[in-house]
DNA sequence: TTGCTATTTATCCAAAATGGATATATCTAT
DNA sequence: ATAGATATATCCATTTTGGATAAATAGCAA
């Protein structure tokens, strides 16, 4: 059946984004995520936490993420985890596509140079 | 435990990185512009007006871009081309490479399905 | 020429997105 | 028990962007 997955079709907010990114490998929590974000990035992007939290909201809100319980009993039990739903998983390769298309263009326009 | 990056390493405003793109290649119009931004990114991004000639004119300020004579002498003398400065090559480079980072990133977590 | 439409630059204002200060709670260590 | 660190959460100001609108004029048809 056809889903409507153009509800997604615009570009992703990069906070949006970089979250996602964060939680394609494993679920994490709040902070550890904006760690990820700024490991992820050579530090050049960081969230801070307005952004974050209020993006983990509409992301929950929107069924890109979904809070999951911590994966250690023995885990801080203020934290919160979230994870990558096959929703989320489906707008991140999107957006990852755009970032690589453009990151073609660079190379085309030898504004990067490719050591092949 | 040294870092190889700069730690000072600002993020371009994407309507700036964009620009800086579109016109890695050859002068262009306000317009020409605009479209070229939205070739290069298949349609996802699109600048309105007021963020485009807001940006050309911050970008001059900022000495990233220069205003440049028409390539043609039957060009429509309304269009004021812009071209691409050294400096602006210089942080367009760091900022190609700054997505190219993420791409490899989201290869890394098989968000993208490489071939390899 | 004259008149009409499309194009181009430009500005202004509202909306979207973000960052940072602050608040609250609670964990950890002493 | 206390202090400091950690974590989530909210609020507000700032930043960034988009769209409506304006103004000038190029291009074109009659």
């Amino acid at each position: 059946m056809a889903s409507t997955e153009s509800q997604f079709d615009s570009v992703l907010k990069p906070a949006v984004f970089h979250i996602l990114l964060a939680l394609s490998e494993d679920p994490q929590h709040g902070l550890g995520i904006a760690d990820a974000v700024e490991q992820a990035t050579n530090g050049a992007v960081r969230l801070g936490p307005g952004t974050l939290y209020r993006s983990l909201k509409e992301m929950v809100r929107d069924g890109l993420v979904r809070e999951v319980p911590p994966p250690a009993v023995d885990e801080d039990p203020r934290r919160k985890f979230h994870a990558i739903t096959d929703a989320g998983r489906t707008v991140l390769e999107a957006e990852a596509l755009r970032y690589q298309r453009i990151v073609e263009v660079a190379k085309q326009r030898q504004v990067l140079h490719e050591a092949r």
